[in-house]
Order: C-alpha cells, then structure tokens, then sequence
DNA sequence: AAACAGTACGAACGGTCGTATTATTTGTTT
DNA sequence: AAACAAATAATACGACCGTTCGTACTGTTT
C-alpha cells in the first residue's frame, strides 16, 4: 500500500484543518452540539455538503474535533513540560502550563475540554467516551509526575498522588471557569497559582526544588 | 389589586411546576439550550403551544429554570446549614451539603449550575447574568461564613477566605463532574471530602469544633 | 488513454426548532 | 344566566438542522 499523499488528499486535509480549527473554537464556546454544518460552512465560506463529505456525520465531525484539540492541548500544555527532568519541576510545568493555555486563551472559548466535557458527561455515545479517555490521560500523567517525584524524593514519602491529581485539576479548572464567567484574566489565575504554589509547598521534601517560589506571585498573568 | 388566587391560575401554577421540575432536570444533563418546547411538551402531555403560553420565549423559559433551580438548590444546600450556629460548623455544613446534593442527584445530571454555568459562561445575555449573579451569591456565602468563623476564632486570624472560597468551589464542582464523567457516586466525593476536611484542619485553630472529623471517611457515600 | 478516487457543489428531503395567530375549553365574576 | 378572563389547544410559519443525491471537476493510478 502506497501512502503516497496526492494532491487532491493535500487540498482536502487543507480544508479538513480549517474547518477543525474553526470547530475546535466554536466547541470550546458553546460546546460540540453547537456545532453546525450549515454555520460551519457559511463561516468559512463553503459548501454545507463539502464539509458534511469530510466527515460523514456530525458525530464523526465531533470525535474528529475531540482529536484536533487533543493534538493542540498536547502542544501547549505536555510536550514542553516532558522535556524538563522528572520531578517536581516537571509536574509544576504541567500546572503552570495548563494555566498558561487556559489564559491564553489558546481556543477562543478556554479550555475546550472544560466545556465540551461538562456539555457531554450525561450524554452515552462515543463522543463522551473520547473524553473520558481523555480525562484518563491527564490524570494518569499527573499521577505518574507526582509518583516520579515521591520516588525522587521531591515529594514527601506519604503524599497521596491521586489525592493531588484531584486537586490539580480541581484548581486548574475552576480557575478556566471563573476567568469565563467572570471575564477576569487575573484573578482566578493568581488564586490558582497561589492554591497550587501552597499545595506543592506544603508537600515538598526540604531539598526539592521550588520553581513556584522562583517566579513573582503573578507570573501567570503577564503578557508575552 | 386582588390577587385572589382563583381555580384557573392554580391549575396553572401547578403545570408551570411541573413544567420547571422536568426543564430543570433536562437542563442538568444537557444544557439549557437542549430545552425545547416541542420536548417538554411530548413528554408531558401537553401541547407546545401551551408550554410556549406560560413562558413567552424560550429565554424566558430558560431563565424560569434558573430560578427554579436556585429555589431547589438553596433548599438542599443552603437552608439547614443556616439553622446551625456561624462559624466552622456551618461551613461544614454548607460544603457537606453541596456534596450530598450533588451525589443524591437532585437533578438527574447533577449539579444545574455546574452544567449550565459550564455552557454559558461564553454566551453573553440574560441567562448568563442570572449564572453570574448565583455563582456571587454562593461564594460570598461561603467568604462570608469563612469570615464569621475567622472572627469567632475558629479559623486562624490570617486566613484568606476569598482562597479558601475558592478552594471550596473548586473541591465540590470537580468531584461533582468526577462523578458524572467516571459514572462513579463514590470515589470524587470522598475525595472531595478528604481534600476540604484537610484544609479546614489546617486552618482551624485547635480549639475550633472538628465535625469532619466526627463522622467517618465515607460519610459522603452511605444511603440514606 | 482509460478507469478511478477525492473534493466540492447545489438542490432537495423530512424533521424540529421558536414563535405567532386564532380558537376552544373552563372557572370566575357580575 | 351572561360576560369575562385565564389556561390550553390547534394550526401554521419561516428558519435551520443533518443527511442524501446527482453531478462536475480534477488529480492519480494503471
């Protein structure tokens, strides 16, 4: 089997990516059900039936969303974080960079999977299986940073790894929700730093480092 | 003006009740904007455009659910922790009782306001205002039950109850979507419970009163 | 050169949406 | 009993939904 990619498979990923991208912010605003073929197509100035061939039904535009933002979160929140030393600094990176891309406002409406997955966990089908996958993959990867960090000696012997995943998430996400709704990009973000510097602090071994102490307390909420 | 209530409009209250009671349960696990009037009205035998009668517009209807919810919501959550006396008990209470709200699915899809907050948070409108104007209600409730606590000397002098407001939000909506997402009625909650009671261990001066400490560990999760 | 495959189009389908208008039933008031 | 008003219903409207279809164009494979 040749892979070849011809020009015809070029122009339509081309198209593909401009409609995912598109996707991928009006779902992080009001979620994957708003997503419409009609709204889709106008927008971007194609045919309703051009966009609908892509993708072969509207649940497969989702699950395709579902995968083009996991591609982009990886971008901007793991893959800079994987290539600092295990540790405690690894794990603060993670946290630090989720904040950053919540901030930043890398979809239009913050995180996309704050949204769509509050939009999807009463509803069955494939769509909320992809997120529960998802949510699986970030929580093991904190839990396995935090785990590297225990046995590095970073972190104190008795921490309870799924506990500080918990609270991970619980202090990244609400500070994504708070800035959404109360249109502050300062606040929620210092208060989550702030929640999590404490966490980590109160948890560390003496000797581990403390890249949260390195930065001023509002680190988070200065321009490029 | 009389506001004799005669036959007609009671009978009408009692459908715009049962109208707001299925509506705001719809709401919990899709959304407000998967509420149609078309749906309701199948479901409850009644025709749509009588539904459409007790409430003008659908943003009308959507924003009847919302405070219908707040009434349901201050009922389960708010009420009994006032009746016990200010201070570090009745923050126990109104955080314990946030949690048994949301696992005891007062709503079918959990909490409205998780759900419904998660979905309009980037709409601008009249919806999203009620949303706001709940979200402040509740965390000042709990700022200002911090604060009284601080006062009473329950809780150290130099806690920062606007982060400790924060921590509480943060602690119970996560473990409420843990719960829808994971399908799991048992683990977030007591997770939750485990975070919350550690921070107020912390914060609360050795004289205050310990209720989580008076019950076991998985208080949260046994039936009635 | 012929057969094929991928992209994109326009038109149309049945369905549901929110909304408006008009009619009917029914309890209250005079 | 007649007049009235409120609750509910029936019907229709235009807009948009996801989907299907037939078709044209174009680059690839053989």
């Amino acid at each position: 089997m040749t892979t070849s990619t011809d020009g015809r498979i070029l122009r339509g990923e081309q198209t593909r990516r401009t409609v995912l991208r598109r996707a991928v912010d009006i779902a992080s605003e009001e979620g994957l059900e708003s997503l419409s073929l009609g709204r889709l197509a106008k927008e971007l100035q194609i045919s309703k039936s051009g966009v609908f061939a892509h993708f072969g039904s509207k649940e497969e535009l989702q699950l395709a969303a579902v995968r083009a933002a996991s591609r982009i979160y990886h971008d901007h929140v793991v893959r800079e974080a994987m290539e600092v030393p295990p540790g405690v600094g690894r794990l603060w990176r993670l946290c630090a960079n989720k904040l950053a891309y919540s901030r930043e406002r890398v979809f239009s409406g913050g995180c996309f999977f704050y949204t769509v997955t509050a939009e999807f966990e009463s509803r069955p089908g494939r769509v909320r299986e992809a997120l529960v996958r998802a949510q699986h993959a970030w929580r093991d990867l904190i839990v396995r940073t935090a785990e590297d960090a225990r046995q590095l000696g970073e972190l104190s012997q008795d921490t309870d790894t799924a506990l500080l995943a918990f609270e991970v998430h619980a202090f990244v996400d609400t500070a994504n929700a708070l800035s959404l709704l109360e249109d502050d990009l300062t606040t929620p973000y210092v208060t989550a730093r702030g929640a999590l510097a404490a966490r980590l602090d109160a948890l560390a071994t003496p000797s581990a480092p403390r890249p949260w102490a390195d930065e001023p307390d509002d680190a988070v909420t200065r321009p490029d």
